[in-house]
DNA sequence: CGGGATCCTCTGTGATACTG
DNA sequence: CAGTATCACAGAGGATCCCG
């Protein structure tokens, strides 16, 4: 027994807080978003740039790039800070929010890594059983 | 240093893992889902049925209760029994895999409900500055 | 170098109505 | 009760071209 379920009821009960101001939905959107967590994670070891990031994470657009990292930054878990050189240098960083997330989210990366066959296992006993 | 960058590096260098294969994707997609971790919560204190989890997500529509406890049955996440009386009854329950998926989620809960004002304080000082 | 602007596709989600 | 089927839509994400 975690006692996770009355934690989330405190929120779902809320009326208040249903969907949009739940902030539970609201951290795991970014978890969720295709990029962010690969992005924050990149940003462990120290400050990258623009072009670093996008050789780190080969297949994103830079469309993409643009905006995970713009949200991020809104959110409080990035700064963006401009170097006025010519060109122009731009750095990327965690910041103390940003930190402190990457600690819950290991977890959660070390359970993926740990379970991954079971979730494919299953997955594959369920396809062909149907 | 947490080492988390290490970890991911080595799903995402592999070319093996890029995008759809990548295990730690595959695990967050199912985070992300807008009802998944919260269906998975529900179900910490014992089996529910159908009807009960429609109670306790109240603007859950049916077609999403339906298709995200079909997910979370595919990948182990959850059972689901059907008791053949007359009307029919049917219980979703957590699975080993699912329980213990419930604790990183958790540590990720909590974090949220700890710091989500300072996202909506960022967030709020960023819209104004713009 | 670090993006912005535009157009397009596809997936997730919702609303509604119907069924064994 | 516990779903299925159908239609509709918004937003995530991608491709491409352009710019200071």
């Amino acid at each position: 027994m975690s006692g996770i379920k009355e934690k989330t009821v405190a929120y779902i009960g809320h009326p208040e807080w249903s969907s949009e101001n739940c902030p539970i939905r609201d951290v795991l959107n970014h978890v969720s978003g295709k990029w962010s967590s690969l992005l924050l994670t990149a940003l462990d070891d120290g400050p990258m740039r623009f072009a670093e990031l996008r050789r780190f994470v080969p297949d994103i657009s830079q469309r993409m790039l643009t905006k995970t990292l713009r949200d991020l930054q809104r959110d409080g878990y990035i700064t963006r800070t401009v170097f006025p050189t010519q060109p122009p240098r731009v750095e990327y960083a965690l910041t103390e929010e940003g930190r402190s997330f990457l600690i819950p989210l290991q977890g959660l990366i070390d359970w993926a890594g740990e379970n991954h066959w079971k979730i494919r296992a299953a997955r594959a006993s369920f396809d062909t059983e149907s």
